[in-house]
DNA sequence: GCGATTTGACCCATG
DNA sequence: CCATGGGTCAAATCG
């Protein structure tokens, strides 16, 4: 599976819309592309590899998504929940994140992972952060025109902070395109990034450290 | 009681 | 001006 990073821009074909972004507004996309192998569960362990030699903030589970459901009959055990075990164990420190989600690749559930997502709840862990590092509140859902999956709006939860996501994922609960909008003006919440690779560099990781925009893209005061 | 999520309604840009 | 569609709001609901 691979993915492509980058900056996209207010006249992108993404926001041919009615983009109420203002036009230097910068934005990442994340967004797997030609195939996407649905058959797996999850399917990108060396995606995670990347980001814990990266700390890229832009990236989010598959799993990051809700289940349809009717509106009185809420579920306990969601995939959605899934990132936040993830994120949970992110920012208690563990350097060994990407061999815990391949581990629960390999052998759970959904169940298993929501169950694993409350348990560390009710441990007091961290629950609203993705892989991205950032804690987001979803505002919004809507089927897209054109798009065959619903798209998700969430907000970065931190007061005053501007960043926007959305992101379309399929009814098996794979993320189809992420995009954020604008920048944060905060550190993340979990731990501090490791020293940041050259911004010229080939690999994908530079660009995606750089895509999402936290304190190295933000412009000297 | 609090905070997050859901989801229909509303706003507004675009053609 | 109107229709359409994307983005956002906010009440209801849930954990």
């Amino acid at each position: 599976m691979s993915y492509c990073y980058g900056y996209k821009f207010m006249n992108c074909p993404l926001f041919s819309g009615s983009g109420k972004m203002q036009p230097h507004e910068k934005v990442a996309v994340l967004k797997p592309v030609a195939s996407r192998p649905f058959s797996s569960f999850w399917p990108f362990p060396k995606f995670l590899h990347d980001f814990n030699a990266t700390c890229s903030p832009t990236i989010t589970f598959p799993q990051e998504t809700e289940l349809i459901r009717p509106k009185a009959t809420r579920l306990a055990s969601l995939p959605g929940d899934l990132p936040t075990q993830i994120a949970a164990t992110t920012d208690a420190g563990s350097d060994t994140m990407s061999e815990e989600v391949e581990g629960y690749a390999k052998h759970h559930t959904y169940r298993d992972h929501a169950t694993a997502c409350q348990a560390a709840r009710r441990n007091g862990e961290r629950s609203r952060l993705s892989l991205d590092g950032y804690s987001w509140r979803k505002y919004g859902q809507k089927k897209v025109k054109g798009s065959e999956f619903p798209r998700s709006y969430y907000k970065c939860t931190h007061p005053s902070c501007p960043v926007k996501r959305k992101v379309e994922t399929t009814p098996d609960g794979q993320v189809a395109e992420i995009v954020y909008s604008g920048e944060h003006n905060h550190l993340k919440p979990g731990k501090p990034c490791p020293p940041r690779k050259p911004l010229l560099s080939t690999s994908t990781d530079a660009v995606m450290c750089d895509t999402h925009g936290i304190d190295d893209m933000t412009p000297p005061e």
